[in-house]
DNA sequence: AATGAATGAGTCTTCATTCAT
DNA sequence: GATGAATGAAGACTCATTCAT
């Protein structure tokens, strides 16, 4: 991956984030990661061989990201770290940018990958038959649920307030 | 509104939940309502004013929807109907279509419109408070994420069993 | 057809004749037509259709060519007049132009389209047959190749006497 | 001349006879060379340098060729070497892609090249005059405008009968 | 109200060519 | 000699929008 690739895919990342996968032009991109048009055809094939680059580079951050719950062996601390990951993501504006990029895309290209979460779900059902749980899955299935509408909640709604209802979600969970 | 202002926003209610706002020429908008592409930018001005008008009308519906649970009495009523509310706006294609729609354009205008749901969110508020709750307005908070969790994850996740998260969470609610 | 049309379908045709189909650009078709480059795309849908449509064209001139040919009765009329269809097509810039493109186009695209021949190829037969000629069938053959070359000749050899070939077939032919 | 010259040259020469010359890009010469796309600008300068350099070998290729004529004695044997030189050129794949390339260019550059046949049409004059044609010049052009003619049939149209053509021909020359 | 021809700016993409290594 | 990253201009084509009818 040399520099100009780097920045080539910052700047589609960014943009993608802010504004969409439609309406950014390659042109626009090309120009804001100073480089021509023509080198991002020369790298990526195409605009949306750009964007599978940057997906691609999203499940590996998902497994870097999920890795840390996926390995915890306390049960409460994979529920709370789960709970957490939201926060986690969205401290840093390169990685909140990312993140959102990943949930504009699913409803750009209207494909959720529920794949990627498969290691999380499994460590969460374990998790809650560790703490007694009636319906381990079903549990885990709803928690997976209610991350995806705090997503939803953090990204778009500008007066929402996550920290509260984070705090709340965790009590409810004893975590 | 006229029968052919009508068909132009049919289609291109069709067409922007099938592909979203940007993928969706206005000349396609015509072809499938059967009229001049001119007709529409006499009637709703530019692309833009097309949109805000379903939007508009988005909103007139979510106020019906609402006003079926806003006006209940019974608290437990209240909470299973809004749990419900996804399956109920998910039976006939064209209302599918509709909701779907909704979700996609929040993603690619990054506007929540928070104030729609306030209604809702009273109701809710009000039906814990009458059930009890220890913190009525985080509970009621909490219930509207996972309903966007459950928007999400219905119109993405191909694989998704709504059902069953529904009963459960109805479970959960004792509704 | 248009106005517009028409002088798109021109500047074509001189364009495509001149400087071949590949190497002329929409955009120097669109400004020599003097119209928009969107237009052709409208009439025509893309730079292919463009060329179907004057090939299109080519083959309604080769029927009315062909026409005063076959409905030719004396055999030597149908020879002679065989003969000087290339003087004929070649008198007018407009009609040289077209007849150029026929042949470049074939070249380009390597499709003989020997279908549209066949007319004037039976009529050579015919007329060989009421000569009295050993072989019709291969003497008109002959003949049809002996065209292509002289157009061959006629279009790309600045340097070669047509007339002078001619009038010598046509003493060879007794016509 | 280098092998990787060669193989630029070889590669070239097969993509601009399939496809033709503006149709084909360096990047795929380079490729199907197997070489860097900046070697084919080091040897050849650019791509129109390229195709000169292809050219230039069908002259020397053509000189080869019609060597075996001009220094033929015997006048039948001219006339019909020269008519069997087509069948000739035409038995090797790679030949036979050279040969064509050379009639494609022409039409691509409206360039004949008349001084490249003169040897050739010399000879054909001198073997009609001492087989005692009356008008020897004008038969000996004749020929060549049926050869081009037998090149266009011969590469363009797929249902040409070449053989039954040239044999008629060659009865009619007695040779 | 309604049409559809027409436009011009913009989109993605290709391509010949250059240049540092 | 040889590579391949990099460029900038040009290519075909799309699209929202306007306007005469």
């Amino acid at each position: 991956m040399t520099e100009k690739q780097t920045s080539i895919l910052k700047a589609a990342l960014e943009l993608f984030a802010q504004e969409g996968f439609k309406s950014t032009s390659t042109s626009k991109v090309a120009k804001r990661a100073g480089v021509s048009e023509g080198l991002i055809f020369r790298h990526f094939d195409n605009k949306d061989g750009l964007l599978q680059a940057i997906i691609q580079q999203g499940e590996e951050r998902a497994r870097l990201l999920f890795a840390d719950i996926v390995l915890e062996t306390d049960p409460k601390e994979v529920v709370r770290k789960t709970l957490e990951m939201g926060k986690k993501t969205s401290m840093v504006k390169e990685e909140a940018d990312f993140w959102k990029l990943q949930f504009k895309i699913k409803w750009e290209l209207e494909q959720y990958g529920a794949y990627k979460m498969e290691p999380l779900l499994n460590a969460l059902i374990n998790a809650f038959i560790k703490l007694g749980y009636d319906e381990p899955e079903l549990e885990a299935n709803f928690l997976t649920v209610f991350l995806d509408g705090l997503a939803t909640r953090f990204y778009l709604d500008k007066t929402f307030d996550m920290d509260a209802v984070l705090n709340f979600a965790k009590a409810k969970y004893g975590v």
